[in-house]
Order: C-alpha cells, then sequence, then structure tokens
DNA sequence: TCGTAAACGAGACGGTACGTCTCGTCTTCGA
DNA sequence: TCGAAGACGAGACGTACCGTCTCGTTTACGA
C-alpha cells in the first residue's frame, strides 16, 4: 500500500512476479557483488523476463535499491524519532551502535554497500535514494542535535551538517572503505572524540 | 627515476607510446567514469595497439594508478613533511586548502574520483593504491599530529587514526559523494570543529 | 518453403536479417576476393552483430555458400533432367558449354571459385555441399551417362564416376587452376577425346 | 650448388638458420595444417626471428614452398626421363601408380597437399612453382606421349596437354578432394579408360 | 687482426580479425 | 495484454598473428 503510493504501479502488473525480481537482486548482489550483478541474471534467477525487469526499473541500481526498501518495508514509521534521554553523548552512543550492528550484517549489508557504491555514480540514483531515505533519516539526526544545542550540550553556531558528518562520517567511511572493524568501541571513541574535540580538555 | 626504480621496464619500452597511453587514460576516466573506460577506447585515443596496453598493465584499473601516479611524479618528494609552525589549527588549514584545490581541479579530481570508487569495489586495486600512495601520506600526517601531540595541543591519549579522520574525512565524504562544494571555508570549519569539539568551549 | 525444409530455422529467426548478411557476403566477397573477407566485415556491411552470424552459421565458407544457394534458389527444379536426344556427343556439348557460360560469369565465378577452394581446406562444408548441391546433380549426369550406356553408346562395363571425371574433370581443373581459358572449343575437344580415348580409333 | 643458381643468396646467409626454418614449418604444416602453419610459430619453432623469415621470403606458402624443394633435392635428376618401353599403357600405369605412392605418403603428401590449396589462391606462388617444378615434369610426360604418337599409338592430331589432363587429371582430383582412395588399381583404370576413350571398342 | 657491415635473435609496436561475452532493445507467442 | 523466451544490434573482451621497426650480438670479409 505504501510502496503503491510512492511508485505507481499498473494494476496489471503481477506482484509475484516483482517480489521473484527483488528477491533475485538481493541474492545475487550478496553473493557476487554488484559489479558482476547484471539484469540478464536477476530475471533468470527470477524465472522473469528481462523485458519485465527493464519494463519497471531504468537500472540494476533501481531494482537493488527498491529491493532494500522492501526489506526496509514496515520498519520505517516504528523510529520515527531518536532516542532524547538529555544526555546527548549516551543517546549518540546508543544510535551508533545500533548501526554498528546494522552494518555489520551481512545481509543488509552486503547489497547496501553494493548500493552505496553505486549511488557514487549513478547521481540519479543517489538523488532517488537522498530523497527517500537518506534525508529523513538525516532530519531525524538534525532534530537530536538541535535538541541539545537548545539543552546547550552543542555550541550554539555549530553547523549541525558538518557535526553529522563528525559523527556518522567515520563509521561510513570504515564501512565502505573495509579499512577496520566496525566495533562498539570505535563508535564510542568517535562519539568522545567528535563531541570533546582533539584537543586537550581543560578538566 | 623514482617510478623507474618501482616498476622496472624493458629498455625497449616506448616512453611515448607509454605516455600516450597513461594521458588517454586519464581523459577518458575523467569524460565517461570508470565504468565505462575500456582498454579498447583507451588503445583508440592514445593511437596505440590494444596488445600494448596487455603487455603491460594487467587492468584497466592498473593503467588508471599509473597514469595517477604519473600525474603525481615529482610532486612526492618536495614536499616530504608537512608544515610544522608550532600553530596546529594554522598548518592543518594550510594542508587542507591544498587538499581543497587539487580536488577542485578537474584534471586531477575527475579520473583520482573514478579510481577511489573502483577501489571500493577491487580490494586488490585498493591495497596497491593503499601501499603506494595512501599509507606514505598518512605517515606524514600523523607525525604530525604526533608532533602537536608533543606540544601539548592534542589529547595525549587520543587514537591518531581517528583524528585522522576527523580531519580529513568530511573532505574526502563531499568529494566522493559531492554533496556539497569544497570551500577554504568548509576546510576551515572542519578544522576548527574536529579540534575544539561540538560541545561549546568555554571561552 | 523449400529452403526451410533443408535447413530447419528457429521460427524466430529473422528472415530480413539473414537475407542482408547474405547479401552483404556475396558483394563481399566480389570486392575483396575470399581471402579477405571476415565475418567481422559481413556484419558490419549488414548492419547486423557478429554474434547473431556465429549463431547460425560455423565459418565464413558456410556464410558464403548459403548465399550462393540463394542465388541459385528456383533454377534447381527447373533442370531436373540432362538433355538426351540419342546423341550422346552433341548432348554433351550441350551440357558442357553451358557450364562453360556458367563458369566465365564473374558474379557466379568468383565466389564459388573462392567457396571451392575453401571447401579443399574444410570438410564439413565440404560434406554439406556435396549432398546439398553435387551429389544431386551428379546423379542427373550418372542418369544421362546410363541412358547412353543402354543405347550402346557407351563400352557396358564402364565406371561412369570415371567417366564423368573424364568429362568434367578437365574443365572444373582449368577453372580452379585458371591455367587455360574455358572455351566451347575446349569443352567440345574434351568430350570427343574422352569419348573416342586418345588412342587412333579404326576409321 | 643448384639451388645456390636458382635463387641466388647472400654470401652473410645463414645456412643452418635456413635449414631450421625449413624444417620447422614442414613440420608445424604437418602438425597443424596450412591455416594455421603461422610465421610466428616457424620462427618460435625454428629459434628464429620473424624478421628473417621475411627478409628471405614473401609469404608462408613461398617458405613451404622451399621446403618441399628441400624434400625433393638430389631426386629431380635421377628420374631425368619417363620409362619407354615401347608399351604405353604398361608405361604409363608404371608411372601413375609411381605417383600413386607418392600421394598416399603423407610425409611428402600433407604438406603438398596444402602448397597446391594455397596456389590455387596465390598466383604468384602458382607461377613459381609451375616454372620451376610443374612445367619440368610435364615435359617429360609429353615427350613420353610425343614418342608414342609417333609409333602410332596415339592419335596423330591429339593435343597433348589435353591428354596429359585425362591421364593424370583424375588422380590429382581425387587427391585434392580426398573423395576416393587413391589405389593402384584406380590409377589403372584412368589410364585404360583415356586410352580406350569411353565408347565401345570393337574388339 | 681488427674494424665494419650484414645478418641474426629478440621482441615492441600499430593493426586486423578472431570467437566469446554481456548488455539493453525488439519480436514472437502462449496464457 | 502481460510476461517468458530469446533473437537481435552493439561493442568490449583478451588472444593470435600480421608485417614493420628497432635493438644489441654474432659472424665473416677485406683493408
Amino acid at each position: 500500500m505504501t510502496t503503491q503510493r510512492r511508485t505507481p504501479q499498473s494494476a496489471r502488473r503481477s506482484q509475484a512476479t516483482r517480489h521473484a525480481i527483488l528477491t533475485a537482486a538481493l541474492e545475487l548482489a550478496g553473493e557476487v557483488g554488484y559489479a558482476r550483478l547484471s539484469i540478464e541474471g536477476i530475471a533468470a534467477r527470477a524465472g522473469a523476463g528481462k523485458q519485465t525487469i527493464y519494463r519497471w526499473w531504468p537500472s540494476k541500481g533501481a531494482v537493488l535499491f527498491d529491493a532494500l526498501l522492501m526489506l526496509n518495508e514496515g520498519q520505517d514509521e516504528q523510529s520515527a524519532e531518536l532516542p532524547d534521554t538529555g544526555d546527548l553523548e549516551a543517546d549518540l552512543k546508543v544510535v551508533l551502535q545500533a548501526t554498528v550492528a546494522e552494518l555489520n550484517d551481512p545481509r543488509y549489508s552486503e547489497p547496501m554497500r553494493a548500493l552505496a557504491i553505486e549511488m557514487l555514480v549513478d547521481a540519479d540514483l543517489a538523488a532517488e535514494f537522498t530523497e527517500r531515505l537518506d534525508e529523513p533519516v538525516k532530519e531525524l539526526k538534525r532534530r537530536r542535535l538541535r535538541s541539545a544545542q537548545r539543552a546547550g550540550q552543542l555550541a550554539p553556531d555549530m553547523d549541525l551538517d558538518v557535526a553529522l558528518e563528525m559523527l556518522w562520517g567515520p563509521l561510513r567511511s570504515r564501512w565502505l572503505n573495509r579499512d577496520g572493524p566496525l566495533t562498539t568501541e570505535f563508535a564510542d571513541t568517535v562519539v568522545e572524540t567528535a563531541l570533546n574535540g582533539l584537543r586537550p580538555r581543560p578538566s
């Protein structure tokens, strides 16, 4: 229902086929990686004709994108707000540790990583993703930081987008580059360092 | 000279052809991106036979990598050390602004971006790049931060790699994602924010 | 219909493309000769993909073979029998002169010669040709000779295949080797010599 | 000595290399066939540079031709005349059976067949071959037939070249086309048929 | 006897074509 | 009319040889 509103579909469209295609895309992305993922392969695995895919999606990136949306369906609305206990540092650590957990689950992580890389290449895909997933989530984060700012826990003239980058950037970077383990310790360190800065703090 | 030592070449090898191939690779990578870069296209643009490329490079990634090495040739040794005037913040701003300038020059930036993305996919390529370009530069940065640490300008227990991520990560992230302009103001803001932290500072 | 029976084809096969390929093959064979005829060139001239040729034909010889069959289509059935006026010598001269005329027409002769040579190299091609063109024609010739044998104009124990070789061999040989002009006089001489033998005849 | 006169060579030319090249050519022609015989392959097998081959021969056909000449060296002069016992039929049978034996020896026959086919394509090669090997042998045959003609064993107005074609054509044809076994029986039949003609002879 | 000029091995080079592969589009046909 | 099947145009892949062109290195002559 929700999906229908977002991407209006012909009444004729076979939901069974759509599901088979998205499932096949997810599986293949995990198995062979994005580069060797092909429309041809997805169609074969799904038992669908290639034209059926080309009719409904503009690129393999778009297929994978919808496939990941399908995985997330229903979850979005639940966590409509980030925790706000008043303790910014603690709240951020909780949220980042949830992110760490998600990025360590290969079922989500592998296709998502493939998609993230493809978005670096395909600007249309990136725009679509930003509008439908990234920006809403980012807004939640900004809301939490604004609350902290009002509570005097964040510098009053802080650029919130830079702050977001300081907090979530290192995680995303390690994940994309695969150049270090994604641990809760790392998440905690990042939160502390970002909040306190690199300089020594007068204690 | 340096290059010769690293990758010994047959005396027979035509340097003119080598240069034409690397130049063509850079141009094409900038024009069409890594995915649509082809050995065939490089050979055609360079006026070279395909076999000449296959003789000397194992993959298109390797060609582009050498091409970027060629761009950097000679520069490496000059800036063998990062500036160290004693004022960490000023020094970091100088260095990051140089990085900004480099990333805004499409001649360097476009092919480098293509390669950076490919490295996310191709682990071998990433390892090669890390060893030959990234790690040496990173070591220079670490050295500067260690010096600051000794001077009491950096928290004494700071993890330097996290610090590097705080300082250079945001720049790299904006560049890769193309999600904001790379300005000197941005670089300055990042340096200040990273050094001071997100919390308000007692003034 | 006739063609379908001979080489059963997928219902999906594009007849327009098939025709374009065979036409291009004939033209190119005439223009550049068999040796410099290439699948790549045929595909380009026909506006077809190379794979389409490789899908349906095993070699450039096979393409040219089909192209020549296409030229001959419809003619086959007309001359279903060789002339039989009762005068063997006269009938043979008529038939051989028709052969001479055909072999002197470069439109047929040049590609056919190329194909004849290729058949010396490619046994599969030769087998295909023998079955579909050569053997049927040879049977017509044998029939005429058998009729002559019954009429007492041929030695009763004559091996008809040797006789065929005596009559048509010299023509084919001159044609293949290009070592003499193919004239009606030559055809007549061959018929007379073969019939009468090399020895002097008691007159 | 003889060879030197025919194809004058620089005094500098390395006979060892020449021999290695011709031997390699023969071996490879036997192993992979003429079509897949390559200058590159010959040079590699012979331990020679490609330029050394291109310096002395215009084509792979020419190399193979010289290689076959090398095989025949010395034999030429021995059989300077065809047998002439006065019995034409018997003499011809002897000679044709010798030819049959030669054509059944794959050591000679396979490269020779490849060369014969190549001569159908390459007119220069054919001219060279005709001048140096074919025409001298043909003249021997004509001489024997003229002798028979004088003895009244051949029709006095017989065109000797047509007669040669009648006698040797069928053998060559079977050999080139591989369309029948080359037996002594076949040779005998051909001689008898050619001499007596196809018509019934008054006994 | 020693220089020198050629012939030589080696193999890089710009090319052509190979036969295979995969892509995204187009066509046919059965449900 | 939709979807499965798959032929099609397009074009890159990596390989094999082509014929030309240097490179040193023999090799054998003639000064």
